[in-house]
RNA sequence: UGGGCGGGCCGAGCGGACCGCGGGGGGAGAGAAAACCCCUCGAGGAAAGUCCGGACACCACAGGGCAGGGCGGUGGGUAACGCCCACCCGGGGAAACCCGCGGGAAAGUGCCACAGAAAUACACGGCCGAUGGCGCGGCCACACGUGAGUCGCGUACAGGCAAAGGUGAAAAGGUGCGGUAAGAGCGCACCGGCGUCGCGGUGACGCGGCGGCCAGGCAAACCCCGCCCGGUGCAAGGCCAAGCAGGACCAUCGACCCGGCUCGGCGAGGUCCAGGUAGGCCGCAUAGAUAGAUGGCCGCUCAAGACAGGAUCCGGCUUAUAGGCCCGCUAACGGA
């Protein structure tokens, strides 16, 4: 598990997930990977990206918990040493309020296997 | 009892030897950390809006005057407030109660649309023969057609009036009687308002006597009066670490700064360009994060859960809010 540690903290790294790493999106939320190669810890981290249009903080929070949990639930299928944005789209509240965190997992599958095979960079 | 009015409170609950999250402590481990196990604490009545008031921090001291801003019935409460409590006044209601940006309009300036003659000033249409003038007539006087006398009738030229009419949110108190040529607070009675005196009240104010009729509204128009206010806000601010490359100009003959101006003060750096960092700790809390912690699932109950999540901390206000509970008061209406 672990996950507490594994988050990313600084806009700096958000930037450089968003800059250099690559990216797919489905209609719930965009998912960008980025690999590490320059630092030892082999952890997957994860970064959550909940804008106010998505809704107020209570409906904020609750995405970004459903997303972690989903995300995390996945550990299995994740490449080693990679950073994850998971970026939330305002219709995601409509998914989670019809199909709970199976369709969550569902959305993030999706989004892995469009993002992942090659771990391809730019 | 339904209804009405006021106030207060809750705002899903319980269970699961379930799966998870943030802080702290301990165990084991150990160079240090992480992983592992245990214990403990962990959002709201509004945490919100950021609208007031403080605490705190920095601006060298945090000073005066002007400018500027805020508040505004009275008396208390408070660290303070624009908040709270009680009371007063005005308006509403049958009552309980509710409503109120509630100082001053006889300090001055300004504004009062449309309508209307006229909006603090007036006379459109009007009224008036008491007065002067003019006209006619009678009487009177005489130098016999005049008048300076006197009486009557007519006339709105001079003059007097603002009551009734129309307009308007508002037209120089209202009603009645007297009064007059017509009228008018011109006089009187009552009411309203103003002033003054007495009494009651800490006070706003109330009650009563007396006086004279002079006083339109707007101060969320300027203004006047009283009280209050320095600025910026935890991205305040303090410390540590890392890192680069200097240059130009101003400045102890006083720069820069002290929110504006000024008085006054301070006393050694300041401004711009280029370059380099943009990490950690404190501030920060017996919840305390720094991409930001309270959820998921299952069972039952009420009966179907609304608004909604801390970010320096307190005291208020305002706004959002499904449903429910309790207390007190009132007696119009419906029922008995």
């Amino acid at each position: 598990m672990a996950s507490k540690r594994r988050r990313l903290s600084r806009s700096g790294e958000f930037d450089r997930v968003y800059r250099d790493g690559s990216s797919h999106a489905t209609r719930y939320l965009v998912l960008y990977t980025f690999p590490r190669r320059d630092e030892g810890s082999e952890d997957v981290r994860l970064g959550v990206s909940v804008s106010r249009k998505v809704g107020g903080a209570v409906e904020r929070n609750r995405v970004k918990r459903a997303l972690r949990e989903a995300f995390w639930g996945l550990s299995e299928q994740l490449p080693e040493r990679h950073d994850f944005v998971v970026v939330a789209r305002s219709e995601i509240t409509d998914l989670i309020d019809r199909e709970g965190s199976p369709g969550l997992t569902g959305s993030l599958e999706e989004a892995l296997a469009g993002a992942s095979p090659g771990g391809r960079s730019t």
